[in-house]
DNA sequence: TCAGGTCTTAAGATTTCCTTAAAATTTAGA
DNA sequence: TCTAAATTTTAAGGAAATCTTAAGACCTGA
């Protein structure tokens, strides 16, 4: 999910980009001209700004400049029906981070849309709760920066924990992320959990556990001494 | 000045290309087809890639996710007379930095590789993890001060592991850098892995090691003891 | 061409992980 | 307190992945 605004005068389209990136899980703002835009953009913060050439009240490539002028990084992609070349490198001298041609396609601006927008990011998902840090594309297991070696079901069942710690996770939460088929002999986990404790006491000296609740599940809890 | 590589079959293209960069100041090396440029790639560095979709002897789009694999993030800029908009949106998820549609003009392709070429220039001739460097054109790894010998597959195996350094490395990842065909008996791999190990060892004494990771892969780690 | 190093294959040994099972312990409620 | 159900621990086994080593094939440079 991104914030993205979008400065755009043809009400049609603005109203395709509109649907399209909201249905993609992005929150959208968007105006038609450059007065507003600069506004908004004075109150409030974006991950990406969608922005044509032409609009009503001035161009959008000094709307660019005057962004960069004030300091701003936030990453700019242009739409234009403008194909001259020389629009193009205005824009992307005038610090634009990429230049789009009407009419375009749907994936490929949201292809280069998301090139720019994983560059802006910030880096990795890290899982973590306390001192506990799970890096789930590295497989890392972290606690109090020291490397933790676990399993494969283990892991995944410490990820489980982890994103909901301090809320109970349920046996057969836990049997549905772990396998795909229904018939398993469900006191598996019993022992999954009984390695995974061990490795956390042998780690951690008893401050990280997951404590059960009778009859209802597990939770993961840092025991404050 | 950037060391820039060409992939173009037309050699009009090329020809102007070359010409406009060299005027840029810049150092060209180019070729016409994959499999010249695959072993250009291997043996030396490059600040920027331009390649074309359709070579001879494969797809660019092919080319450019071997690259990719192979850990290798050499920024790339598709030039290509593929307008159709799967092939941007292939290439771009596939790597790629940029897509340029042909015909395209040289102060756009100026600007373009300039934007790319300002975030990535960070040149960077040697390849090192701690104490470990690695030349990979002049085929010399060093830990502490100290050289190894490896084989060339060796060298291959641990450049591929100290370009991901702290990440997972696969096995296919490993097997698709190393060979071309695709029918290679995989337990090879295996073998180098334990010489490699071994070899080491006996350098650094245990604290750089190659740690496996259970049905995924290897990854370079320093031990800090 | 030959020698020395490098690469590949193969096979057996080892390790890791997952599951099952059974015995031991804990819990909640009668 | 007592009991049944839930939970925990531990051991054992098997499957799959990985490691090691040795032997022969293969380069490659002098």
């Amino acid at each position: 999910m991104n914030k993205i605004l979008i400065i755009e005068d043809d009400p049609q389209i603005s109203k395709v980009l509109k649907l399209n990136l909201k249905l993609n899980g992005h929150e959208i703002e968007d105006t038609n001209n450059i007065t507003d835009a600069w506004q908004i953009l004075r109150a409030r913060h974006f991950d990406l700004i969608l922005l044509d050439v032409g609009l009503p009240d001035g161009s959008g490539l000094d709307l660019c400049q005057k962004i960069r002028e004030s300091g701003d990084e936030t990453p700019i992609l242009f739409l234009s029906a403008r194909t001259d070349e020389t629009t193009v490198v205005k824009a992307m001298n005038g610090g634009a981070n990429d230049y789009l041609r009407k009419p375009f396609g749907m994936e490929e601006l949201k292809v280069r849309m998301n090139k720019i927008l994983k560059r802006f990011s910030l880096p990795q998902q890290i899982i973590s709760f306390g001192a506990l840090k799970i890096d789930p594309s590295k497989r890392v297991v972290t606690v109090m920066d020291q490397i933790i070696a676990l399993g494969r079901k283990e892991m995944e069942i410490l990820i489980l924990l982890t994103r909901r710690s301090g809320d109970i996770v349920t046996r057969e939460n836990i049997l549905s992320a772990l396998y795909e088929s229904a018939d398993m002999y469900d006191r598996t986990i019993d022992s999954h959990m009984s390695h995974l404790r061990k490795k956390l006491r042998e780690a951690t000296g008893k401050t990280l556990q997951i404590n059960s609740v009778y009859g209802l599940g597990y939770r993961l809890e840092w025991k404050t001494v």
